[in-house]
DNA sequence: CAGGTGCATGGCT
DNA sequence: TAGCCATGCACCT
């Protein structure tokens, strides 16, 4: 199509027709070449006076509305100098320029992304601005829908051809940016900028600032989706670029496709920024700023707070949520941040706190407090509306979603999950994620990382992966790394890729329970801190739990074969030390067969059973019985296995006896959280649900202390917020059962507070409790005190629990956190937590269903005392028993 | 009383 | 030290 395929080539300009020996590059043709033009044409272009050399007597000529300079609007050679005005006519770029640097949040998606009628939102002026801006999309220019929406004029003029250059503004603060440093960049991605280094681009229109500066074009991507995920792995691991933007390289689709309109916008002002960033600026620690570059034409107040946006927040989307999310549609994803989720967010209460900073960077502005309604789709595709909205604080904002209950728990994410935000372009549609902490990407940044994933995570480029903080902690090798050449080559993991860790891990050996999945805990207050956590600092117990798992690691490392350690002694424990690194394989049990040879006992992965295979051999993480060369006759998963149940219970070491109970547990977890499809339910289990899965000590390292079970503060004790979906009448869920039986014991109650008015009239003089004034008390609601006057000996209402809890154990977490509680109504409410929920609920909860009375009986909790799962929930079970004689008493 | 809302608090960066 | 933000909790419905 262009001249320069002819074979003899004429100047494209039709105009001018020139016979061409040389050409110089024009603007780009809807097929992606370029018009060849001749020296003249090519100078007037560049000098961005072809329209007015060539087209001064063709149609299409306006006038800018606020400067009047005349800009022609027929071709499209000029077609990037103006911007349509919402209310008609045309505006130069320059003067566009000009009246958008005061535009607020521009970079946001149509109103259609809102919910409609929404009186507040029209209240807003930043709304309206927004509105008035933004109709047209994710763009930070002004459009004619009618023109340039969906299809429009691109495809009338080039059809998925991607345009190389970016909003205008975008230079500026590129020119401005202290942080986009050109050189830097070129360090990093050279090839991304060889057009632009070896200073042979071209510009035309759409590549040539009005004050000169040229910007390079930014290669084509076909399939932008596909390059997002690729340049997302590519860069992924050079935290040294963590500061370009990635949104920006996920913009190219958009560009690709919609981008036209953009280009007729913005484009006249090409930016460095854009193919910098495009192709730079994929690392998944993005910084937002560099979103903002392509999105934001402007400067923006809130294009500040993105520059400022802290690393935890950078997207770390993996290429299978970019897959996923791209899957459902032709659009660019543009991940703009994530977020750990806290306790609080993940909790009942239906909010999640965003970090102001990508509140402001990435969500429409907000005057009132009210927000407004934001539209989110997630994976799936679903739709989802949550109240985007601000609390005044500190003479600061707090931004917070609201209604994302559903939405949490349909993902099914928990507490120290990760919620990812990226935005679809063209349409501008914000998509949520969800990834789980055991699955989150390793921490490309410049955070330490804790989980157990993370820290075997890979440490940098040279696949090197970190075992340092596991050698110093057991002490054991001085080695802080093991390179991956180490490791056999099915067992390297990815680098891009932190669950490939927990595949090398995933044996019987439960070891990797810890070590695989949960995040750590940080030490205020025991938000979840995961591998982007912002809280590193362990608690005590963490520590603990770190050395148990470390210890349990070591025992899946053992020294490359034929390396003899070097022995030395520190206060006295022998120490070995080797000069290379461990290697990651199978755990296997270590023992003296019949001949007296040593051999090593190893379990098949998929059959479970345990083949003997010599004491030398290295075996991958995963292995199965068809890998057994040494025993042909046990070389398949139906072979019987040569160990006694007695025999292995003999061999397998503590730690995997341990494992292998907490395994049972979480299996009858898991089997129950199977059966709790109620969304509340799966909220609770977010702050419930591996009590039994992890020690004790860990537990309460992975829960905020106010956190733990039997708290009782809202996050904890929130009911459904009603936003979401409601369980069915007849739904028998768990939480519906506890709902139920709550209910019952509230009918209950209010019999007998009226058979006790009726005595009271009769006996006045028989109520003691009551005139107990309210206080911090462990029962200190007389309601509370009357209901724990409990006519009926020898059963006990759940209701009451929590208080004898504190009185059991006053040094319990829990209980000192229940007895600062102010009411005994909040314990009430706790306790019903408890009993539909966690731990409690595979003993007492089915126990209370059984009778449907709400009330256990002292051989019930008796049986809880033999719960496996010493965690709090057992003191709670289990301590009614020897408390309620003193409750009556004190109620009597 | 339960659920929802909005602000205050305080740990942390 | 200021600002962020996770969380608690008072207040309202």
């Amino acid at each position: 199509m262009s001249s320069s395929s002819s074979l003899t080539k004429v100047c494209f300009n039709s105009n001018c027709k020139e016979p061409l020996e040389k050409w110089r590059r024009g603007w780009r043709l809807r097929t992606g070449e370029y018009a060849d033009l001749c020296d003249r044409c090519a100078s007037a272009y560049e000098d961005g006076k072809f329209c007015e050399t060539f087209h001064l007597k063709a149609s299409g000529w306006s006038c800018c509305e606020s400067c009047g300079k005349q800009i022609h609007c027929g071709c499209i050679v000029s077609f990037h100098m103006f911007i349509l005005l919402d209310a008609g006519g045309i505006e130069c770029m320059t003067c566009a320029k000009k009246s958008y640097i005061l535009t607020p949040n521009p970079a946001w998606p149509p109103p259609s992304h809102f919910l409609p009628s929404q009186p507040e939102c029209l209240k807003d002026l930043s709304m309206k601005r927004w509105s008035l801006i933004a109709g047209s999309g994710p763009v930070p220019w002004r459009r004619a829908p009618s023109l340039f929406n969906g299809s429009g004029i691109q495809s009338e003029l080039q059809p998925g051809m991607p345009f190389e250059v970016d909003v205008a503004g975008g230079i500026d603060r590129f020119r401005n940016s202290e942080r986009f440093s050109l050189s830097s960049l070129e360090k990093k991605q050279e090839s991304s900028f060889e057009r632009f280094i070896d200073g042979k681009l071209s510009f035309g229109p759409s590549e040539m600032l009005e004050d000169g500066i040229a910007a390079p074009k930014r290669e084509e991507q076909p399939n932008p989706s596909v390059n997002v995920s690729q340049l997302t792995s590519v860069v992924k691991n050079d935290s040294s670029t963590s500061n370009l933007s990635l949104a920006s390289a996920f913009s190219s689709k958009y560009e690709a496709n919609d981008m036209n309109y953009a280009c007729a916008s913005l484009s006249q002002r090409p930016t460095l920024s854009t193919p910098v960033a495009k192709h730079v600026c994929s690392h998944n620690g993005m910084d937002s700023a560099g979103e903002a570059v392509v999105q934001n034409g402007k400067v923006r107040g809130d294009c500040r707070g993105r520059n400022q946006l802290l690393p935890r927040y950078w997207p770390r989307i993996t290429d299978e949520e970019l897959q996923q999310i791209s899957s459902n549609s032709n659009s660019v994803i543009t991940p703009l941040f994530e977020k750990i989720l806290s306790a609080s967010d993940a909790g009942r209460i239906g909010r999640l706190v965003l970090p102001k900073k990508c509140a402001e960077a990435y969500f429409p502005l907000i005057s009132q407090p009210e927000g407004l309604p934001l539209k989110v789709q997630d994976l799936k595709g679903k739709e989802w509306v949550f109240q985007f909205r601000f609390w005044p604080n500190n003479n600061s904002r707090m931004y917070v979603l609201e209604g994302i209950t559903p939405c949490i728990q349909s993902m099914q994410l928990q507490a120290g999950d990760v919620v990812t935000f990226s935005r679809l372009e063209p349409e501008g549609k914000l998509v949520m994620g969800g990834r789980k902490a055991s699955t989150s990407p390793s921490d490309q940044g410049d955070e330490a990382t804790l989980t157990g994933n993370e820290a075997l995570a890979p440490e940098d480029d040279n696949g090197k992966y970190k075992f340092g903080e596991l050698n110093s902690i057991n002490g054991l090798t001085k080695g802080n790394s093991v390179p991956a050449s180490f490791l056999p080559v099915n067992q390297i993991p990815k680098a891009d890729s932190g669950t490939s860790w927990s595949e090398i891990f995933k044996s019987k050996f439960k070891v990797n329970e810890t070590l695989e999945a949960k995040p750590i805990r940080s030490k205020r207050k025991n938000s979840i801190s995961g591998s982007k956590g912002k809280r590193l600092r362990i608690e005590n117990e963490d520590v603990i739990e770190l050395k148990i798992t470390w210890n349990q690691a070591q025992g899946l490392m053992r020294p490359p074969p034929k390396i003899i350690p070097m022995v030395y002694v520190v206060e006295g424990c022998e120490i070995e030390e080797f000069e290379h690194a461990p290697i990651i394989g199978r755990p296997t049990i270590p023992a003296i067969d019949h001949f007296g040879e040593k051999i090593q006992w190893v379990q098949c992965n998929d059959c479970l059973k345990w083949r003997k295979v010599p004491a030398n051999a290295l075996l991958h993480s995963r292995w199965t019985c068809s890998e057994n060369v040494w025993g042909l006759d046990r070389s398949l998963c139906s072979a019987a296995e040569k160990l006694s149940k007695e025999e292995l219970e003999d061999m397998i070491p503590t730690i995997s006896k341990v494992s292998f109970n907490k395994k049972k547990n979480a299996k009858q977890d898991s089997d129950l959280v199977a059966t709790l499809e109620g969304l509340d339910t799966l909220a609770n289990l977010a702050i419930q649900g591996e009590e039994d899965v992890l020690p004790a000590s860990s537990q309460a390292g992975l829960r905020h202390p106010r956190h733990k079970l039997g708290c009782t503060c809202i996050v904890c004790i929130q009911p459904p917020s009603g936003k979401g979906p409601k369980h069915e009448q007849t739904c028998d869920c768990v939480v519906c059962k506890s709902l139920k039986r709550r209910c019952k014991t509230l009918r209950d109650r209010r019999e007998k507070k009226q058979l006790e008015k009726e005595a009271e009239t009769a006996y006045p003089s028989q109520r003691p409790t009551e005139q107990v004034p309210d206080n911090d008390s462990s029962v200190d609601d007389p309601n509370e005190r009357k209901f724990l006057v409990s006519p009926l000996k020898g059963q006990i209402d759940l209701n009451i629990q929590p208080e004898r809890d504190e009185e059991v154990s006053p040094g319990s977490e829990s209980g000192a956190m229940k007895s600062s509680l102010p009411d005994a109504t909040h314990r009430n409410l706790r306790q019903q937590g408890y009993s539909s929920l966690g731990v409690g609920e595979n003993v007492v909860g089915k126990q209370m269903q059984e009778d449907g009375t709400g009330r256990a009986n002292f051989s019930n909790c008796i049986a809880l005392d033999s719960s496996p799962a010493k965690t709090d929930v057992d003191h709670h079970l289990i301590l009614p028993l020897d408390t309620t004689g003193s409750t009556s008493s004190t109620a009597t």
